[in-house]
DNA sequence: ATAGCAAGTAACTGTTTACTTACAAGCGCT
DNA sequence: AGCGCTTGTAAGTAAACAGTTACTTGCTAT
C-alpha cells in the first residue's frame, strides 16, 4: 500500500491548487487536464471533483493562491520611496522565478482568455493595486527631490515594471538560455534603474 | 453557393498559417484546433490536412510567418546607434500591436511548450538576432559617446528590452484596459528611456 | 473540349477530454 | 468500539479532439 492516506477537503483544496501552478509552470497551461493534475497530486482524476465542481474552479483556486503570494510582495508603506521601489521589484522577481507557473498568471495575457470570469477579475485588482503602489512610490520620490521631476510618473511606470518583467524572464525560461552574454544580476540592474530614475 | 473558392496549396498554406496567428491572438492560443482553425479560413477541418500533415506542422508555418514579420522590423544598420535603437523599438511596438497572436509567440514563454522543436530553434535564433543587435548598438553607442559609459550594455539591455515588451502590452490586451491613467504614448516613452541612457 | 490532378467535403476512426456514478474504506465522534 | 460522513477508487459517459478515407468538383494544361 503507497500510504494512501486520506486528507480533508480544505487541505487538498490548497494541495490542488499548487500542484495545478505547478504542472502549469513545468509542462505549460496546455497541458493541465484532470489526468495529470491528478498524476501530481497522487489522486485519481475522479477525485479532484470532490473538491472542485469544474477545472476551471481549480484554476480559480490557483489564480488565487498566487494572487496571496503576489499581495505579500508589497514592502512596508514607511520605507523611503526608492528602497520601496527597489524591494518590492527584487522580491517579485525572487518569487515569479521561483514559481515558474506564477509567470504564466501574471505575464501572460493569455491567461485572461484561459481563465474563469471571477478570476481575471480578481487578477485585475492586483494588477491595479501593483500599478498604484508604483505611481505613488514615483510621485512621492519626485515631490522629496530623489527621483527626477523632469520625468513623468506615467513614463517612469513602464520604464519600471518593463525591467522587471524582463528580469523575471531571463533567465530559466528558456532551459539552455545561452550563457555566452554575461548574466547581469538583477540587483545590479535594478539598482542601475534606480540610479537612472534618481537625481544625480 | 457561398462562392468556396479552390486555391492553390501554396497560397492557402499561407492562408492558413495567417488564420492560425489570427486565432491565438483572439482567443488563445488553447483555443487553436483545426475545427476553430477551418472556420477561420472557411474551409472544413478535413481540408486543412490537405496543406499540412499535422497541426503542429501549421503551428510552425505560423512561427515562420511571424519571425518573418518581426526581421522585417531590423533598421538599416548606416544609421546612428540611438536612432537604430529607437526604430527598431517603435516598429516592433507597432508590429505586434497590430497582431496579438505575435505578442504570444514572442513573449508568452509558453510558446516553448506548445510548438514543435524546429520552430523554436528558429525563435532562438531570431531572439539571438535582436540581442546581438541591441548589445552592438548600446556598444556603438557608448564608444561614439552618445550613450553613457557609466552602464554596461548587458544592464541597458533587459531595461531596453523590458521598456519595449511593456509598451507592446500595456494596450489592448486586456480589452477594458483601464483608462483612468493618462495613456503615455510609445514614442514618449522610448525618447524618454533612450534620454535617461545618452550622456548629458 | 476534356483529361487528369489538386483541392474540397462529409463521414468516419480511435483517443483524450471533463465529468459522473456505484461502491469501498478511512477517519472523527460519541 | 463502532456508526456515519467524507474521501477515495474504478469504471463508465458523452463530447471534442486530431487525423483518415471515399468520394466529388473545380482548375489547368494540352
Amino acid at each position: 500500500m503507497v500510504s494512501t492516506r486520506r486528507k480533508p477537503s480544505s487541505i487538498r483544496r490548497r494541495e490542488i491548487a499548487d500542484a495545478a501552478l505547478r504542472v502549469i509552470g513545468e509542462s505549460g497551461a496546455t497541458s493541465l487536464t484532470a489526468a495529470s493534475l491528478a498524476r501530481e497530486v497522487g489522486l485519481t482524476p475522479g477525485a479532484l471533483f470532490r473538491h472542485f465542481a469544474t477545472v476551471d474552479e481549480i484554476l480559480s483556486a490557483a489564480v488565487d493562491v498566487g494572487i496571496e503570494a503576489v499581495e505579500a510582495t508589497f514592502p512596508s508603506e514607511d520605507l523611503a520611496p526608492v528602497e520601496r521601489l527597489r524591494t518590492l521589484a527584487l522580491r517579485r522577481i525572487e518569487l515569479i522565478r521561483g514559481t515558474p507557473g506564477l509567470a504564466w498568471l501574471l505575464l501572460s495575457n493569455q491567461v485572461y482568455l484561459c481563465v474563469p470570469e471571477d478570476a481575471v477579475a480578481r487578477l485585475r485588482v492586483l494588477v491595479k493595486h501593483s500599478r498604484a503602489f508604483l505611481m505613488a512610490s514615483f510621485r512621492e520620490g519626485v515631490e522629496r527631490g530623489e527621483l527626477r521631476a523632469d520625468l513623468a510618473p506615467e513614463t517612469m511606470l513602464p520604464i519600471f515594471t518593463g525591467t522587471v518583467h524582463s528580469l523575471i524572464l531571463s533567465r530559466g525560461v528558456h532551459k539552455d538560455a545561452d550563457r555566452s552574454t554575461a548574466t547581469t544580476s538583477p540587483e545590479q540592474v535594478v539598482d542601475a534603474l534606480l540610479a537612472l530614475l534618481s537625481t544625480s
